[in-house]
DNA sequence: ATCGTCTATGCAATCGTTTGCATAGACCGT
DNA sequence: ACGGTCTATGCAAACGATTGCATAGACGAT
């Protein structure tokens, strides 16, 4: 038979029967098997206990090795909501990259209760997880406490606490609206209104932040009704936080949208006053998630690189957990980018 | 103080110090702490042993139990894509279901490579998952039969194998085109293609089946240029197909697309040709995922409920897991739904 | 030849739970 | 009062890997 005899399922094959056919000890198999711990041992004998794993089909049992090591090889990925699609590829970098130094992800869905953070929080902690990535945190976050107290290593991604207190990877909040309001204003809007994310959130807090400064950049004094603050990043909110804006300010041009979701709750809550858009009002996104280029109208928006950030955070919490120095006081702000579609025009002239 | 004090951090109470605090044997604890034995204990004990643990706090250590009773609480979950949203609610649906038994979820993502998945898989095996969940087989998938070798109980959703020898839960994929099918006759036409996914896959061969039973059904015969098939479940490659068909069938007044991402494609490759949907030829999507309501034109598409697929799902691995009897022959259809938009209307009346 | 140094390997304890078996009382019937 | 049955708890051995310490040679220097 040419075939290569598959080994054994990997039942019940331990360091002892390794140990046993390549006559050593289980220690110096196990040392054997470490790369970083090789050097300890003769070649020759590293060669003959990598045959005999080889030929016996051994995989190290991780639980074992957790309950010796007191590590886990585990990372937990906390997000709002798995089926947001701004977070799919955050948490797919993530994966990639710590995959790639041995670590599995285990990823919990919050939702939108405050408590079950903690409650997961404290689920993972139990299951010893070498550290954390939170997509969750509110500005003001008892959990980042919690997690300095059990001293679990933790890095924020999207959002980011006021404290700044741990490490994160953010999109340049401020600049992402700059962009937008910029190019507004490039093309004739000097009515411009935002809409508004959360302002317990920091892309909440951030973007209206960036809105505000930006337009006194260009000269432009946002009024008070001139910013409506949708309760969350979705269409329903963005559509009735959208009513709201339009009836304070019925004389807008165009109108910054926190987020394309909101954006989109927007557009449809135009179309319910038969205001076209871009023809009377211009609107802009933020994320550039999939399928808004397909819209109607495409959406102008500000691309952010969720899965860059991704890969970002992972390398972030590796160095972290590897306790590089400095490690602990690295912030990461990633360049947005602005994707000019069509729902963004200039100003239709006033009647005189 | 009225404040509670915290617990002290989780860090190094074991059982021991438990039993030490309420003055009994640490198998005794093991016992009282766990409901399924705690008939054992004495009812005065187990409320001693129940406030020494509050007191101080204790969290059972998963791994050292793992270690003994050679069972993990994990299960690992494999997808093709993370960022597809069809897989996101799939995955919350069973995170859901399996952390109400004390599961945790490890989510692979596999991408496009088949080699990539038999690694994962043996990399989950290595942890010792207790169950899988793919989301990723082929039709003819030599994954199952290692999984069967290894006896890790196995679910599969959205998709299932040609050998039928695994649980699965899947939309009715055959019942889900015919609806499509149905519509576009009820609202006169006759020339009607379909945009196929891959057939190596279950969706891609069962929808392909489905819309020709349909067709039959309805009295039409397709021809062979009126089926594409598209390599990949995208919008590139809908697009690429999509040409393909118009192509090679140029009088069609409808088409069934077997995904809504090959839809999107489709319909971007009509406005390349400056043909209009739905005045020039219907389209029809298939799952109904989000925003393709907002996309122009609004989509006509099946919607299967994937959360509601990967709750059932994570029911049918408890099931399994559990060793309820009969759980290895179930098969679970859902039944999908139509949702009529904008993308279809009666065939333009031919010139005389 | 002797001693010291170094290196490669073995030894055994340990990580924190679970669980089969042993046992000490309690309780019951006669 | 005694033997038998039960019940509640303790005992100790796993589970499989890692790691500080011990040690047996090898080797070199004097």
């Amino acid at each position: 038979m040419s075939r290569k005899a598959t080994p054994m399922a990997d039942q019940s094959i331990t360091l002892h029967c390794v140990a046993e056919r390549a006559r050593v000890h289980a220690s110096t198999v196990s040392r054997a098997l470490d790369p970083a711990r090789r050097h300890l041992i003769a070649d020759a004998v590293v060669t003959r206990v990598e045959t005999a794993a080889r030929e016996l089909g051994y995989r190290r049992n991780p639980i074992a090795a957790s309950l010796r090591t007191r590590r886990s090889k585990l990372v937990g990925v906390l997000v709002p909501d798995i089926a947001n699609p701004v977070f799919s590829p955050i948490i797919s970098g993530l994966g990639e990259v710590l995959a790639s130094s041995g670590y599995s992800t285990i990823v919990a869905d919050v939702g939108s209760d405050a408590r079950r953070q903690k409650q997961l929080v404290d689920e993972l902690m139990a299951r010893r997880v070498d550290g954390l990535v939170l997509a969750t945190v509110r500005r003001h976050d008892p959990t980042l406490r919690h997690c300095r107290d059990a001293k679990v290593p933790v890095v924020l991604v999207n959002r980011r606490d006021d404290q700044n207190c741990v490490p994160w990877v953010i999109s340049d909040d401020q600049r992402g609206i700059g962009l937008a309001v910029s190019h507004l204003c490039s093309i004739g809007h000097l009515r411009i209104g935002h809409l508004a994310g959360p302002r317990h959130l920091s892309t909440g807090a951030q973007r209206r932040q960036g809105f505000i400064e930006a337009m006194r950049a260009h000269g432009l004094q946002p009024a008070a009704g001139d910013i409506a603050e949708a309760a969350s990043y979705d269409r329903q909110a963005g559509e009735a936080a959208g009513n709201v804006l339009l009836d304070a300010a019925p004389d807008l041009t165009a109108i910054v949208a926190a987020n394309d979701l909101l954006a989109l709750g927007l557009i449809r809550a135009l179309k319910a006053r038969n205001r076209a858009c871009p023809a009377h009002i211009s609107v802009t996104g933020h994320n550039d998630m999939p399928l808004v280029d397909m819209v109607e109208p495409p959406l102008t928006t500000v691309r952010i690189g969720p899965r860059a950030m991704g890969l970002e955070a992972g390398r972030l919490l590796l160095a972290l957990l590897r306790g590089e120095p400095g490690a602990e006081d690295r912030r990461v702000l990633m360049e947005p980018e602005l994707v000019v579609r069509a729902s963004t025009a200039a100003p239709a002239r006033r009647p005189p």
